[in-house]
DNA sequence: TCAATAGTTGACGTTTACGTAAACTGCCGT
DNA sequence: ACGGCAGTTTACGTAAACGTCAACTATTGA
């Protein structure tokens, strides 16, 4: 990291630390793309840019993204707002990824609901099984 | 399918028409013991409970669960309320997937308000740049 | 000075989730 | 009787996303 902090860097072992990630997998998001860190040297320096980056990747993959589409969401992140042309570009795929979202998002609750669901007659179930029973821990 | 309709039934390529799947892919969930349709003779004879799981396996899908996790919910789908042990068991188990699902709405919550304040950008842009532009379509 | 620690580039290995092809069976309309 | 279609098993192939060496370099504290 910055010694005295002026602008905030990182090694790749920082951000494998900070991420729980190896740092095999953070050069290979590198390898397609999705992180481009500066070089000291040899050496790999990354800025807060690229730890957003790959703080975004990260969250894509817990949502089971691929890495391709991963690259498609971050350049949404990053499309600088130029032509018009590129900006109604943008637009449309934030529309489409919004709706990818939405219909995950309808996934995820209806999921939720049927644990609930479950769950109450779980709880029906043990009430009525041994209702005497009091917890171990 | 069943002709007169008695109980509903489904040959194997009818569930991969209905669900957009191949047979290979149905048939790989058998092998990975999610589905356990009867035999008619040698041919797979799929039941509205088999339907219903496949429909659970794709929605696993879709949100990126492993089949071995998704092996895992569909199993709590289906625990019968036994005994007590297997109830907290269960009630546990139901608790670790909401934690994930409920994380898991967080991130799409925040991949939405990321979208929504990147598009709000983009309406400004537009509406700086070329405000005299109608709409194409 | 030297060993440990963290970094680097290959390059091959591995797991997951199927795709794909081969070879066979059973039924169905003509 | 026969071509075609849907189904079956077996088995090898493959793309994605890393894991896991190996071999080397640079820095650093004792």
């Amino acid at each position: 990291m910055a010694d005295g902090d002026g602008i905030q860097e990182y090694s790749i072992g920082d951000l494998a630390r900070e991420f729980g990630v190896t740092t095999r997998t953070i050069r290979y998001y590198e390898d397609e793309d999705l992180l481009a860190p500066a070089r000291r040297g040899q050496t790999r320096v990354y800025g807060p840019r690229e730890r957003v980056r790959l703080r975004l990747i990260l969250r894509g993959k817990r949502l089971g993204f691929s890495i391709a589409e991963i690259r498609e969401i971050l350049d949404i992140y990053e499309t600088k707002p130029g032509e018009a042309g590129q900006l109604r570009h943008l637009v449309a795929k934030i529309a489409e990824r919004r709706a990818m979202l939405e219909s995950q998002r309808a996934d995820i609750d209806q999921t939720l609901a049927d644990m609930a669901k479950i769950e109450a007659r779980c709880e029906q179930a043990l009430a009525a099984t041994g209702p005497g029973e009091r917890r171990v821990s």
